[in-house]
DNA sequence: ATCTACATTCTCCCAACTGT
DNA sequence: ACAGTTGGGAGAATGTAGAT
C-alpha cells in the first residue's frame, strides 16, 4: 500500500495540476507527544514551501487542541509559506470544525478543502513584498540590466561581481536579480551558493522586452552654477551627451548628470537658478549612478535613450534613433 | 553567499496654507 | 477663487544585523 505522502501527491496532482513534490521531516525538538500525533513533511508545491501535517491517529484528533499546537510545529519546518493538515480519513464532525476554523486539509481520495490554493496559506502573513512583474524596474535592477547592455557581455555573473561593479550592496543585488526573475527578464541560476545571471536570449531581446519596464534614469533637473559643482561627479548628459554622440548641435545650456552621493551635500547648498544665465547649467539628478555606465565622461547611449525618449523634438529623435541603430549594428553587424 | 526581518533614508504626492 | 508653496505621511528603495 502506499504511503499517505504519495497518496497526498498523486490526489493533489491530480485534482489541481499542481506540481507537488515532498519529503519526510524528521521532527528534532518537537516534543514526544506531538512526534506521536503527527507526522511531519517537508512540502513544496509549485515553488512554495508548505509544511504538512500528517495525523497518525485520526480517531482523536481535536482542532481546537491542533490550533494551539500548530506554532510549535511550523517552529521545525522553519519558514514555509503555509501548512496543510492531510489525513487519511476524518468523522463529518470534525471535517466541519476544520473548516470552521479556515485549517487547510486534504483528504487524499476524497477532500480537499484548502481556500488559498494557488495563494499564500498564511501561518503568519509574510510581510516580504514580492516582486510584481509588470511594475516599473527598481534602479538597482535597471541598472544591473544597463550595465549588461552596455557591456555586452553575455557570460554569467554573480551576484558578488556585481556588489562591486555597481556599488550597491549584496543585499540590493539580490533583490535586483528577484525582479530580473519574476519579470522573465533573465536567468537566474544557483552554483552552489552562489547565485549568477545571465541573458540566454541575447542583449537585443533584452532591450526589447525591458525597455518598456525602465524609467527615465532622470529624477529632477535643476539649474546651478557650474563653477559651484565637483568636476570628477560630472556626467555629459541630456542634449549634450546625444550632442557629443551624434551630429545634433550642442544645445544652449550644457547638461550634465550626478548621483546621489555626490549630490546629497550639494542639495544643501546650492541655490537653484530661475532663469538661464551665461555660467549656469542644467544639473540632471539621477536614480543610479551614472559614473557606472558613462564612458568618456559622457552617459551611455542607453540611459540617454530612457532619458529622451519621451522628447517631442523631431531633431533629437532622429539622432536618438540613429544613435540606437548604430549600437545595434555593431552588435550585430560584421559577424552576423 | 544569501536570506529574513527590521531600520533608515529617500521620493512622491496631496492637502492645507499663503499671498494675490 | 486661484496659483504656488510647504510640510507631512505613506510607500519605495536601500541598508544593517544576524541566522543559516
Amino acid at each position: 500500500m502506499k504511503t499517505l505522502l504519495t497518496q497526498f501527491q498523486t490526489y493533489l496532482n491530480s485534482m489541481t495540476g499542481l506540481q507537488v513534490e515532498g519529503r519526510p521531516l524528521t521532527a528534532a525538538g518537537l516534543p514526544h507527544y506531538l512526534g506521536q500525533a503527527y507526522a511531519l513533511y517537508a512540502l513544496e508545491i509549485e515553488g512554495r514551501s508548505v509544511l504538512g501535517i500528517a495525523l497518525r491517529e485520526p480517531e482523536g484528533f481535536q482542532p481546537a487542541q491542533f490550533e494551539k499546537q500548530l506554532p510549535r510545529l511550523l517552529n521545525v519546518s522553519g519558514p514555509v509559506d503555509g501548512y496543510c493538515v492531510i489525513a487519511s480519513a476524518l468523522s463529518g464532525y470534525v471535517r466541519q470544525r476544520l473548516i470552521a476554523r479556515r485549517i487547510p486539509m486534504v483528504i487524499p481520495g476524497r477532500q480537499i478543502n484548502w481556500p488559498m490554493l494557488g495563494a499564500v496559506v498564511e501561518p503568519r502573513s509574510s510581510d516580504k513584498p514580492l516582486p510584481v512583474p509588470g511594475d516599473p524596474l527598481k534602479p538597482a535592477t535597471q541598472l544591473v540590466i544597463l550595465h549588461a547592455l552596455n557591456s555586452g557581455e553575455t557570460q554569467p555573473v554573480t551576484a558578488r561581481a556585481l556588489t562591486q561593479t555597481l556599488g550597491y550592496t549584496p543585499m540590493t543585488m539580490s533583490r535586483a536579480l528577484d525582479d530580473i526573475e519574476a519579470n522573465n527578464l533573465g536567468r537566474v541560476t544557483r552554483v552552489g551558493r552562489e547565485r549568477q545571471l545571465d541573458f540566454p536570449d541575447g542583449l537585443p531581446a533584452l532591450w526589447q522586452r525591458a525597455q518598456p519596464l525602465m524609467r527615465d534614469p532622470v529624477r529632477d533637473t535643476v539649474r546651478v552654477w557650474k563653477e559651484a559643482l565637483p568636476e570628477q561627479a560630472l556626467y555629459c548628459a541630456g542634449e549634450s551627451a546625444l550632442a557629443r554622440r551624434t551630429l545634433l548641435a550642442a544645445p544652449n545650456e550644457p547638461v550634465w548628470a550626478i548621483g546621489r552621493h555626490a549630490w546629497k551635500p550639494l542639495a544643501k547648498t546650492l541655490e537653484p537658478i530661475p532663469i538661464p544665465e551665461p555660467g549656469a547649467v542644467q544639473l540632471q539628478l539621477w536614480r543610479y549612478e551614472p559614473g557606472v555606465l558613462a564612458s568618456d565622461g559622457v552617459v551611455d547611449p542607453f540611459s540617454l535613450y530612457l532619458n529622451l525618449r519621451e522628447t517631442r523634438d523631431e531633431r533629437i529623435q532622429m539622432e536618438l534613433d540613429a544613435m540606437m541603430e548604430e549600437i545595434h549594428g555593431q552588435r550585430t553587424g560584421p559577424l552576423s
